[in-house]
DNA sequence: GCCATGGCTAGTA
DNA sequence: GCCATGGCTAGTA
């Protein structure tokens, strides 16, 4: 039994657009597409980490939307705000600060 | 093949 | 609207 699963390269770009993101930085959905050279590709993000944040071990919670905002809610959004806030990035209301922790 | 998905977002009214 | 993937269907052989 093998389990070669392989991505597209999309995805494949997408993994490591996300898995750049350093401890106690953030990034938005938008940002992860266009560095994976996806112009219009948020959503597939999105998709991306719904499907692929277990097995690849994905930082998830380092990524927020456009106006620094978590877009989950509940305990989606608290479970967030929590692993954020271990790496030292303070998170108001659940909004964050991407002039500061933003990355570039 | 077609279509829904999903935690979005640029750009118009 | 944009994007790629997974699941399901219709339509041939």
């Amino acid at each position: 039994m093998k389990n070669k699963k392989e991505y597209s390269v999309s995805t494949q770009k997408i993994l490591a657009a996300i898995k750049i993101i350093p401890s106690g930085k953030v990034d938005t959905y938008g940002n992860v597409a266009d560095r994976a050279g996806l112009r219009n590709g948020a959503r597939l993000v999105v998709r991306v980490l719904h499907t692929l944040s277990e097995s690849e071990k994905l930082p998830w919670y380092r990524i927020v939307n456009k106006q620094g905002k978590i877009s989950l809610e509940g305990e989606g959004a608290i479970l967030q705000r929590n692993l954020l806030e271990i790496e030292g990035v303070i998170v108001n209301d659940d909004k964050i600060d991407l002039e500061k922790y933003g990355l570039k």
